[in-house]
DNA sequence: CGCCCTTTGAAGGGG
DNA sequence: CCCCTTCAAAGGGCG
C-alpha cells in the first residue's frame, strides 16, 4: 500500500473500503478466491464442483445450494454484501479509486485478469487500422456484435466523443478538469484510457492478444480440457501483471462497452464502424440512426464479460442463463478485493458515462427493451429483493450437463 | 424473427 | 426512506 492516495491524499484512501470489507468471513473466502485465482484447474473446477454438488443434489435447491455456500463461510459476508457493497464502496471508493487499482498488489489482479484486459485487447484485433487512437477514428469501435469475445471490447463509449468534441459539451480537458477536481492526475487516467494511445498499447504486446482469446477457439472447450485453457490463463497473467501493464497511466477499467448501441436493434456498432471506414459518409445513416446510448454496466456486468469466455470454455454451456447463474455463484465467491476491482471499473464507467453523456437518463431507454410479464419479479417481491444468494430459479436452471464430470 | 431466460447492480419513480 | 421496476450483456432456447 505504498502510494494510496497518491493522488492527491484528499480523501479516505482505498484502504477505507478494504477495511469496510475486511471481517470475519474473510479467511474462508478468501480460500475461495485462491481456488479461481491460484489457478489450479483442479480447485477451479472442485470449485465449481462444490457449486453444482449442491445444485445437483436437487436442481429445485439452486438457492440454497448457494446459500449452503454461503454459509460455508461467506455467509456472513454475503449478507454484509447485500448492505456494504453499494453504498461502502460507492461512497467510500469515491475517486480515489483509480488510486486503488493502481495500487493494487500483486495478490489483488493476479485472480482477476481484469488488469490487464483492456489494453490488451485494444490493439489490433478489434482496431483494424489501429484505430485505438480517438483522432484516427471518430467511429465508435464499440461493441463487437457477435464473435469477439466479452473481454474485446474496451473502447470508450465512443470515441466519437472524443474526436468530434464538437458534439459533445464536454471535451477531454473539460472532462478531465472535472474529474481531477482534486485530483489532477485522474485527467491523464481517464484520457489515456479511453484515447488509448496506440503507442502505449503496442508495448504490450498485442500479440498476446488477450488470454481468453485462446480460450475461445479452444477446440476441445467442452470437457475437462477446458482446464488448460484456464490455467493458460492464468499463467498469462502473471506475464499480464507486469509492471507494465499495470503502470500508473493504465486502469484496468478499459471500459469495456461502447454504450452506444444502433436503435434497431443490437449493437450494429461495429457495423456502423465498417461503414464509417469503407464510406466516408455514414454520416447520414448515423444521424439519422441516432444510436441509443446503454446504460453503464455495473461491476456484475463487467464481471460477466470478463468471465463468460472463461466459463463457457470450462463448462459445455453456452447457454447464457446458466451461465449467468454460474457467474452469479462465482461473484459472490470472489473475494471481496476481487470484487472491488470491478465496482470500482463500474464506478469510472458510470462516471465516464455521466461525462459523455451528461443529459443522458437511463429512463431513456425505458421501453425499448420490452419487458416480460412481471410475474416473474414478483417473485422476487414475495421472496424477497434478490438476495445475496439469487433468486436462483427453481427451474432447471443449470442443466446437468454444465455440472463437472465428476459430479456426473 | 424476436422475446425469454438468468445473473447482480444502478437508477429512477412512486408511495 | 424504502420498495419496485427497468435496463445493462449475452446467446441458446423456443414460440
Amino acid at each position: 500500500m505504498p502510494q494510496l492516495n497518491s493522488g492527491g491524499g484528499d480523501d479516505l484512501g482505498a484502504n477505507d473500503e478494504m477495511i469496510a470489507f475486511k471481517d470475519e468471513g474473510e479467511q474462508e473466502e478468501k480460500i475461495q478466491a485462491n481456488v479461481f485465482t491460484e489457478g489450479d484447474l483442479a480447485d477451479l473446477k472442485s470449485s465449481l464442483v462444490n457449486e453444482s454438488e449442491s445444485t445437483s443434489s436437487s436442481n429445485s435447491q439452486t438457492s440454497n445450494a448457494a446459500a449452503a455456500v454461503a454459509t460455508a463461510g461467506a455467509h456472513s459476508e454475503a449478507i454484509r454484501r447485500m448492505q456494504d457493497p453499494q453504498r461502502v464502496y460507492q461512497e467510500k471508493l469515491s475517486d480515489h479509486m483509480e488510486d486503488g487499482l493502481k495500487h493494487q498488489e500483486p495478490g489483488m489482479y493476479k485472480g482477476s485478469a481484469y488488469s490487464g484486459y483492456p489494453f490488451l485487447m485494444l490493439p489490433d484485433p478489434y482496431l483494424p487500422n489501429g484505430s485505438v487512437s480517438p483522432l484516427s477514428n471518430k467511429v465508435p469501435v464499440v461493441q463487437p456484435s457477435h464473435g469477439v469475445h466479452p473481454l474485446t471490447p474496451l473502447i470508450p463509449y465512443s470515441n466519437e466523443h472524443f474526436s468530434h468534441g464538437s458534439h459533445s459539451p464536454h471535451l477531454p480537458a473539460d472532462i478531465n478538469q472535472k474529474q481531477g477536481v482534486h485530483r489532477p492526475a485522474q485527467t491523464s487516467d481517464i484520457s489515456g484510457f479511453y484515447s488509448l494511445p496506440p503507442g502505449g498499447v503496442g508495448q504490450i504486446t498485442p500479440s498476446m492478444g488477450w488470454q481468453s482469446q485462446p480460450v475461445y477457439p479452444l477446440p476441445s472447450c467442452g470437457f475437462r480440457q477446458p482446464y488448460t485453457s484456464a490455467l493458460s490463463a492464468g499463467a498469462t497473467f502473471s506475464r499480464l501483471t507486469h509492471p507494465l501493464v499495470l503502470s500508473p497511466g493504465m486502469h484496468a477499467t478499459g471500459i469495456p462497452h461502447a454504450g452506444i448501441t444502433s436503435p434497431s436493434g443490437k449493437q450494429e456498432t461495429d457495423h456502423y464502424d465498417r461503414n464509417m471506414k469503407s464510406q466516408p459518409e455514414p454520416k447520414r445513416e448515423k444521424e439519422a440512426k441516432k444510436p441509443t446510448i446503454k446504460k453503464p454496466l455495473n461491476a456484475f456486468m463487467l464481471y460477466m464479460k470478463e468471465m463468460r469466455a472463461k466459463v463457457i470454455a470450462e463448462c459445455t454451456l453456452k447457454e447464457s442463463a446458466a451461465i449467468n447463474q454460474i457467474l452469479g455463484r462465482r461473484w459472490h465467491a470472489l473475494s471481496r478485493e476481487e470484487q472491488a476491482k470491478y465496482y470500482e471499473l463500474a464506478r469510472k464507467e458510470r462516471q465516464l458515462h455521466m461525462q459523455l453523456y451528461p443529459g443522458w437518463s437511463a429512463r431513456d431507454n425505458y421501453g425499448k427493451k420490452k419487458r416480460r410479464t412481471r410475474e416473474k419479479q414478483q417473485d422476487s417481491n414475495s421472496g424477497g429483493k434478490r438476495s445475496a444468494f439469487g433468486t436462483y430459479k427453481e427451474k432447471d436452471a443449470v442443466p446437468a450437463q454444465f455440472l463437472p464430470m465428476e459430479v456426473l
